[in-house]
DNA sequence: TAGATACTTTCTTCACTGAAACAAGTATCT
DNA sequence: AGATACTTGTTTCAGTGAAGAAAGTATCTA
C-alpha cells in the first residue's frame, strides 16, 4: 500500500497507455474496436492513445481485416523492432550472447569460448568487446539499446548487479552492472542463471499461465527459480532457491558449503563421478573401465562418460542415475510441502539424463505423497535461447513493468509508457 | 499486468481515498496538511476528501494540536469503532471468539471449552451461538460486522473457505464458509492458524517492516506461515509452508503422514513423549519416575511433565529437548537456503520449552551456516490475542485492500474505499 | 440503398492541482 | 495593552487534462 502511487491524470495515462500496449503485444494485430472491448477503455481513448503511441512509432498500422460485414478493421503492431535488448548468459562453457528485439525474439547470437579461470578485468573485457561486436555486426545504434541482462551461476546481489561468488566459476565480486554502466550507456541487470530460465519458462514456456511453480535445474550444481504470484522470487539477499543446499540427510557426509547432508552432495555431476570412481575401484563390473584408456585414467571420466555407459545398459552407472533421482525426489517433496506449486519444470543440463532419473524420481514422489494427487513434472527441452530470452527479459520486465508502484531511488530504465 | 483497473477518475478517487485513510491509520491522529506533505497529495485534494470521508462517518476530527507558531493543526482519527470484525481461533482445547475493531483492538473475547471429536453439525451450532452471543452481549447491530475471519489449525481451502482435513482436530470436510453465510449477513474467511498467526506478526508484531519472513509454530505440530513480499503464501492450493513434512532423513522413520524422516518425526510433542516413554522403558536414570503415581501409567505422560523434568534438572529430559533443537535447527536451515528470509519467528506452545530448545538451535544453524551472518531469529511471546488478532485481520486486509486490482467475480467484501 | 462495423470528432464530466484568500495562532515592538 | 509582522493550517476557486458519451463520418456487405 505504501509503495503505491498516488491518483492522478499521469498515473491513468501511464497505467492506460501500459494497458494498451501489453493488449497488443498479447493479442496483436488487433483493432482499435477490439483493443476497446478487451480493455473495456472506451472507444475514443482508444483511439487518443493509439494515435499518441503511433506518433511516438512505439506501435504502427499493419494493413486490415477481414470485413465482418462493415468497414474493415485497422490492425495495430507493437513495433517491437524499434529498440533492442541484449542477453548473456555466462556459463562454465563461455559466454552466450543475444541481441533480441522487444517482443523477446532472438535475431542474432553468438558464442565466445570460455574466459573462466580469469579475473575480472579478463571477463569484463571479454564481455565489452562481445557486447561491441554484436551491436556493430547488426548495424544498431548503440541509443537503441533498451539494456543488457545477464544470467550468471552463483550468488547475486541483484541490486548492486555484481557476482558474489560462483562456486563453478571460481570467481567472486565482479562488479557486472557498475563497470559496464561505465562503459555503455543502457543499463545492466544481472541475475542468478535459474532465476533467468525461470524466467522465460514464465514468460513463454510451460509457466505462462501459471502463477506458482519452481524451476529446478541440473547439472553441476543444483537450483531452483521461484515462482511466487507470478514474480521470480530472490528472498531478500539474493539467496533464495539455494535447493541444491537444502538438507536431505540430517547427519549425511559434509558438502563444500560447509553443511552436512545437502541435496547436492546426493545429485550433482561431482557426485555421479565420485560414485563411479568409487565402484571401479572396488572392482565393481562396470563398462566403464573399457572406456578408460589407460586403466588409471580415472580423472577423465565425466558425467557424459557415465551417461554413454548407463545408456549403453551398464548397471551400476545406471543404479547412479536412479539414485539421483530418488534424492532429487525427496529433494522435491520438501518443496512441494513448503510451496505446494501448481507446477515442477526440470531443466538444465541434468535433463539429458531424464531418462534414467526421471522415472525413479516421479515413483519415489508418488510413494511420498500417498494422499496428494500426481504433481504436474515437466523437464524442459535443452538449449541456449532460454538463457538468452530470460536473460533479456530481465531488461524488458522493467522496461514494460507495471506504472503503479512508486519507483524509490534513481531509476534504473526509462518504462516504455512514458517515452 | 492483465489483472489490473483500468485508469479512470474512479479509480484515481478510490485509490487517492485509500492512501488518506491508510496515511491516517498509520500516523493518525494527523492533520491534513501534515498528510499532504505525507502523500504528496495537493493540500486542497486532502480537504475534499477529508470532507467526503468525515461526511461518511469513516474518519472524524478530533482536537487540536499545540501550535507551532500559527494556527492550531485540527487532528484528524479514523473511527475504528463504527463497525467490527470477528476473529475466532479454533484449536484442540475449545474455541477462542473475539470481537475486535477497525484498527484490530479486541474489544471483548470469550473461550469456548471444546467441541472436539464432534462432527460438522456440532462445530457449525456452536460457532453460531458464540457469535450471536458476542454480538448481543456487546449491543451491537449485526449490520455494523463486516466479516468473520477463522484460524483453524490444518489444511485449509481457502476459497471455498472448507477445512479439508485436520490431523490435529480428528475433523475433515468442515464447510464453515458456506455453511456460517447461511446464517450470517456477513463474509467470512477462513485460513490455518499459522497463517492467522503470521498475519498478526506481519502487521503489529516483529514482522511489521519486514517484507520477507517466516513465522514457525512449534507444538502439536510444527508449521509454518510464509510471508513473502508482504503477503500471505498460501501456494497453488492452500498447502504452502506444511514444514513439518519436509525431509530431514532421507531413510528416517515413518511419518503419519506416509512419508519418511518428516522434520515433525523429530520434534512434534508426539516425538517427546515418544522418547521418554523409551527411555523409562529401558530404564534410564530419569525423574519422571518420580512423576508417576503408577509405574504402568505411561499414557499420563505430556509434554508438559517432560518440560517440568528437564526444567528441575533431568539429563534425559532436558536432551530431548537439545534433539529437538536441533532437528528443528536442520528444517530451519533448509528453509533459509530455498527462502533466504530477512527474520525467522518462533511461535505456538512450544516457545515455552524455548529455553531448553533454542540454544541448541541455534548452535546447530550457526555451525551449518559458515560463511553466513547470524540469521535473525525471534520467539514470540505465547498469548492468544494474536491469533484473535490475525484472524480479524483475515477481514480487515480485505476491507484495506488496495483498489488497484480488478476483482474477478462476485466480491466478496465491499472496500472500505467506497462505502 | 439499407444495414453493419470501424473509426473520428466534439463536447462533457470530474478529480486533481496550485495559487490566492482566509483563519487563527505566535513573536516582537512600541 | 495594542499594533504589527510573521507562521501555520485550511478553504476557495479557476484551470487542466484525462476518460467517456454521443453524434458524425468512412467503408464495407448484401
Amino acid at each position: 500500500m505504501d509503495n503505491i502511487r498516488r491518483g492522478n491524470k499521469q498515473l491513468i495515462k501511464e497505467l492506460n497507455r501500459a494497458i494498451l500496449i501489453n493488449t497488443i503485444l498479447n493479442y496483436g494485430p488487433v483493432s482499435r474496436t477490439r483493443i476497446s472491448e478487451i480493455t473495456d477503455l472506451g472507444l475514443s481513448t482508444v483511439s487518443n492513445i493509439v494515435a499518441d503511441l503511433i506518433k511516438k512509432e512505439l506501435i504502427y498500422e499493419t494493413g486490415e481485416e477481414e470485413s465482418s460485414g462493415g468497414r474493415r478493421a485497422i490492425l495495430l503492431e507493437f513495433n517491437c523492432n524499434d529498440r533492442f535488448v541484449l542477453g548473456i548468459k555466462i556459463g562454465l562453457d563461455g559466454i552466450i550472447i543475444g541481441l533480441v528485439n522487444m517482443k523477446s525474439k532472438i535475431l542474432d547470437q553468438h558464442f565466445i569460448p570460455s574466459p573462466v579461470k580469469s579475473n575480472e578485468e579478463i571477463v569484463l573485457e571479454v564481455l565489452i568487446r562481445a557486447i561491441r561486436d554484436l551491436i556493430s555486426k547488426n548495424h544498431i545504434k548503440a541509443e537503441k539499446i533498451l539494456g543488457c541482462g545477464i544470467g550468471v551461476s552463483g550468488l547475486v546481489n541483484q541490486k548492486e548487479g555484481t557476482l558474489v561468488f560462483s562456486k563453478i566459476l571460481g570467481w567472486k565480486q565482479i562488479r557486472f552492472k557498475e563497470l559496464l554502466e561505465k562503459e555503455f550507456d543502457f543499463p545492466i541487470f544481472v541475475d542468478k542463471d535459474v532465476n533467468v530460465l525461470t524466467l522465460t519458462e514464465k514468460r513463454f514456456g510451460v509457466g505462462k499461465k501459471i502463477n506458482n511453480f519452481i524451476c529446478i535445474t541440473i547439472g553441476k550444481g543444483v537450483g531452483a527459480g521461484i515462482v511466487i504470484k507470478g514474480d521470480i522470487y530472490h528472498g531478500s539477499y539474493g539467496g533464495a532457491g539455494d535447493f541444491g543446499h537444502i538438507i536431505i540427510d540430517k547427519d549425511g557426509p559434509l558438502c563444500y558449503c560447509g553443511k552436512r547432508g545437502c541435496l547436492e552432495t546426493f545429485s550433482s555431476d561431482q557426485f555421479i563421478i565420485n560414485k563411479i570412481k568409487e565402484a571401479l575401484s572396488n572392482q565393481q563390473d562396470t563398462i566403464i573401465k573399457d572406456f578408460l584408456k589407460k586403466k588409471e585414467d580415472l580423472n577423465s571420466i565425466t558425467v557424459d562418460t557415465v551417461l554413454e555407459a548407463a545408456q549403453k545398459g551398464d548397471v551400476i552407472s545406471k543404479n547412479i542415475f536412479q539414485e539421483v533421482g530418488k534424492s532429487l525426489a525427496i529433494g522435491i517433496v520438501s518443496l512441494v510441502s513448503l510451496f505446494d506449486p501448481e507446477l515442477i519444470v526440470l531443466g538444465g543440463e541434468g535433463v539429458k539424463a531424464g531418462e534414467l532419473i526421471f522415472p525413479t524420481m516421479r515413483k519415489v514422489i508418488r510413494d511420498n505423497f500417498p494422499f496428494k494427487k500426481e504433481i504436474k513434472i515437466v523437464p524442459l527441452q535443452p538449449g541456449e535461447e532460454g538463457w538468452i530470452i530470460g536473460a533479456a527479459e530481465l531488461v524488458l520486465s522493467e522496461v514494460f513493468k507495471t506504472p503503479i508502484f512508486k519507483s524509490k531511488g534513481k531509476v534504473a530504465i526509462k518504462s516504455a509508457f512514458h517515452w
